[in-house]
DNA sequence: ATATGTGCAAACTGTTTGCAGCCGC
DNA sequence: GCGGCTGCAAACAGTTTGCACATAT
């Protein structure tokens, strides 16, 4: 728990319960959630909390840079506690995202063609190993 | 006009006007449109039309792998013509998505690991040529 | 006392759904 | 006349906004 408020206390974010417990949640599960499945996971033992909170919570994490959030399913933004570089592969069958842990060899090309980049998303879609095995 | 006429025969889609102006106006801008402004845009000269239409062309286009459909901006989806494997771009201050014609080197890495890939999304966001040269 | 964070409700945006009417083979 | 396409309106989901209250320096 006292990693999480040195990280905020770092990136000068004021250290409010609802804030500790939703960067909390994202440093344990690296599930990719979005906004409502926070809210209601933590809403469990913390009636009061506000969607309106995890929201804006959210959005100050993000501005700081200490978790990013990922377009890849499309309608919904998705949360990912921030840990380097790398990927994610979306399975069409059961939903679930993984992180792949592979550079990105364009950023030097990226580089090359005068753009400023900022962010690196590389999305894969498909079907996983574990639905695969299911499948046959 | 022809030519799009055939792409829908191939699919097996029907060809009706909508679906018609729809295609024709991904051939023609390869502006990555949302839904929103294809249908503005044709609506001028196609009062009639219906968003509703839109979008079940854009899906049916879609289904058929004639067009794809791009996540990068989040709130919104946005099409594409497809034409080979190219990566995007996304101008955080102009808001313009540009192609950027780079092969996806991870593309081997990513079938080693036992998925099944079927997509490969590459999106870079920052700030592009024309705003730098701008801001400069 | 002031600035910042929280939480409710309402608004807004992009998308989907239900359904009636239409068109073409 | 049947199946698929179109288009309207209503529903829906995710997100944002306005504002009053709470909290902490």
């Amino acid at each position: 728990m006292e990693e999480y408020v040195k990280i905020l206390k770092e990136n000068n974010l004021k250290v409010t319960p609802q804030r500790l417990i939703v960067l909390k949640y994202l440093g344990e599960h690296h599930t990719h959630p979005t906004t409502d499945i926070i809210y209601r996971d933590l809403k469990t033992n913390n009636p009061s909390l506000s969607k309106t909170t995890v929201y804006n919570t959210l959005e100050a994490l993000k501005e700081h840079g200490i978790i990013q959030s990922i377009t890849i399913s499309g309608s919904e933004l998705r949360y990912d506690f921030k840990q380097g570089m790398h990927h994610h592969f979306l399975c069409k069958k059961c939903g679930r995202i993984t992180d792949i842990d592979i550079e990105c060899p364009n950023l030097g090309k990226m580089l090359e063609c005068g753009h400023n980049v900022e962010e690196v998303h590389g999305y894969f879609k498909g079907i996983c190993k574990n639905c695969l095995k299911k499948e046959a």
